[in-house]
DNA sequence: CTTGTGAATTAAAACGCTTTAACCATATGC
DNA sequence: GCATATGGTTAAAGCGTTTTAATTCACAAG
């Protein structure tokens, strides 16, 4: 089946083959009957336009690339989908690469994208401590949810800001002793007890200590703790847990119950982060805005600011952007928030949170 | 910042192009010593070709097609993994689309990445009723994780024959009364509905109910669940329950527990589809291998069978394949299988699926 | 000293499109 | 009416590769 090329729309439409192009990429230049005939031309042949030869001819692609680390780490399939919403929204297009955890693949897909002619590259790098060289960049590149310190322009989340959030609500929900729980080895979760720890240190007379949740994050985890803290004797008891991740969190409120606690009335419990994962709990959680969404959706805008300014000027001479995004309180039923009668609680939480459909599991 | 092309390259090395393209494409063409004086002008040009063009000259591009539904649906996530890493064995690039639950957005993705001369395509079909009109399809095509009825060839999960593992199961542990809970609106559930009740119809002496969980699916509902079926007088209580899915299946070990009730002893639970994310459940949770990994997987080597065969054939003539991924049981805590000691919950978890690695969250 | 052979290299022809500049009507101004 | 715009259209020149056919070269055989 011999391919259709643009050649044959052209005499199939009567009209030379220059004119077909400028049909489809300046529509504005061709008069509407004869957009109309090559369209019908088009429609007719089923005609395919081969998107190498136009990037080839183009010198760009109307794709953006987004290389991930990880499919199911934390907020990288919010990214995505955030990411992709703006990206169409501009009516661009978007090709994902994920690099498995692997920091070698990362940079060759980003480079592979790179000689696919994208406009732009967005990357959340894999989790580690170095940056890799600064690789000479032919187009832009713009940096997800790092901590800071990268070689370029990067969008990220507060998570300082997110921890202070959360104490500072429990602060005026009159807790006097708080146990925080999460893998305090990753950076992410060492800001997010920053910020709690910042904002405690102006209130000495609250009790905080720190447990580490082990390596996976799991909700099974939280149950534990939430268990064990809770068989704990009264005054050694804290009456608020803080999960540096909603799935903690999750667990550590099925934990509590499990031992006959009640949740919020005898202990606080608020997550970080809105995973949509863990909205199913008995008890809604209370937590902060999920970052991902937001993330990705900045992400693309800097990255078509920063294209639309190459045209400009060249790359080099542009400085560096550091982008971040602000978490806000989504307080919930387990914090003692209000719950809004008359409502599912599958509703209820759909209000709290815009990209809520990000959420839906099968 | 004029990019490095392939003549420079052969300027440097002091070759012509075309031997820098046999360098780089079929290096047996060339002597060793050549090679490596290639090799370093690469190096110090930094040049990176441009795959647009090989696409263009070469007529493939070593890239393969993977368009999804939505990034959180199911099995999308699973399946995504298993094509990359199944991919990447064969040589084969991944570039991934998203249709965000848009059908025309998954026809248009799956018709650029053809224009993009993508070796292959890849599609999870947005879940509808009807299939799309079977569009002319220029590169081999095949869908995954799909009902059957699909227009070419595809590869599926065999959803009845998980409900049957499952059923079996149970029966084989003693049930007397099973409640079953899930959204039966949905294709894949209805077929696991299907084959529970396809091994029960031969033991006519367990009860068997169906109880409708609402449109998310989240584990809330199965909470909800797993409470009032407890909670029923002694005689009309079920001795076992079957979540469509382990999200349910978890929200209801939760519920149950929260009653009193001890899992497994006075209650079995199962699940299906072995959803990494329900691993953390307070007790292991029996269930059945997830189909995604091996969807994916499998639909990368048909998808290559097809493409190899394409060259040899013309594509109409071939037949349209039909590929089943056998479910295998993993049995858990939950229905009391017995946990291996000296093991952490998660350890043991991990040892019972291969692709482990898909559970860890961050 | 031819001639033949095969391996290594090169020159040149696609690949399918976009874009530039030239072209041609037809309408506009004086 | 003649020059001047103006909107549409076209011919032709790339874009950076791969690939095919032609060329060169070294060496062995006759």
């Amino acid at each position: 089946m011999a391919r259709v090329r643009i050649g044959d729309v052209a005499r199939e439409a009567g009209v030379s083959l220059g004119t077909v192009s400028n049909a489809l990429n300046h529509p504005e230049k061709v008069r509407p009957e004869t957009r109309r005939i090559i369209d019908e031309a088009i429609e007719r042949l089923g005609y395919l336009p081969n998107q190498s030869a136009r990037m080839l001819a183009g010198g760009h692609s109307n794709v953006l690339g987004l290389v991930l680390p990880r499919l199911n780490h934390g907020s990288s399939l919010q990214i995505a989908n955030g990411a992709l919403t703006e990206a169409r929204r501009h009516g661009y297009n978007l090709i994902m690469a994920n690099a498995n955890d692997d920091k070698a693949l990362s940079a060759r897909s980003a480079r592979y994208l790179m000689g696919m002619q994208v406009d732009g590259i967005l990357v959340q790098p894999v989790p580690s401590l170095e940056w890799e060289p600064a690789a000479t960049h032919t187009v832009p590149v713009v940096y997800l949810d790092v901590r800071s310190g990268s070689p370029g322009s990067y969008v990220s989340a507060d998570n300082m800001g997110q921890g202070a959030l959360i104490a500072r609500h429990l602060v005026t929900h009159g807790t006097e002793h708080i146990a925080v729980i999460g893998r305090t080895s990753s950076q992410h979760m060492k800001l997010r007890l920053a910020g709690i720890q910042d904002v405690l240190s102006a209130h000495p007379d609250i009790e905080l200590e720190v447990l580490d949740a082990g390596e996976w994050n799991v909700s099974g985890d939280g149950y534990s703790l939430g268990v064990s803290l809770m068989q704990r004797a009264p005054g050694e008891r804290p009456d608020a847990i803080i999960g540096l991740t909603d799935v903690l969190a999750a667990g550590a409120i099925g934990g509590a119950l499990s031992t006959g606690a009640r949740v919020p009335d005898d202990l606080l419990v608020a997550g970080c982060d809105g995973n949509p994962l863990a909205w199913s709990t008995p008890v809604a959680l209370t937590t902060c805005s999920p970052a991902g969404y937001e993330i990705g959706r900045k992400g693309i805008q800097l990255l078509l600011e920063r294209i639309a300014a190459s045209d400009a000027q060249p790359r080099e001479t542009q400085e560096r952007r550091e982008e971040v995004v602000r978490p806000f309180l989504l307080p919930r039923a387990s914090t003692g928030a209000v719950p809004t009668e008359g409502l599912t609680t599958v509703e209820n939480r759909a209000r709290s949170i815009p990209e809520f459909n990000m959420g839906a599991y099968l």
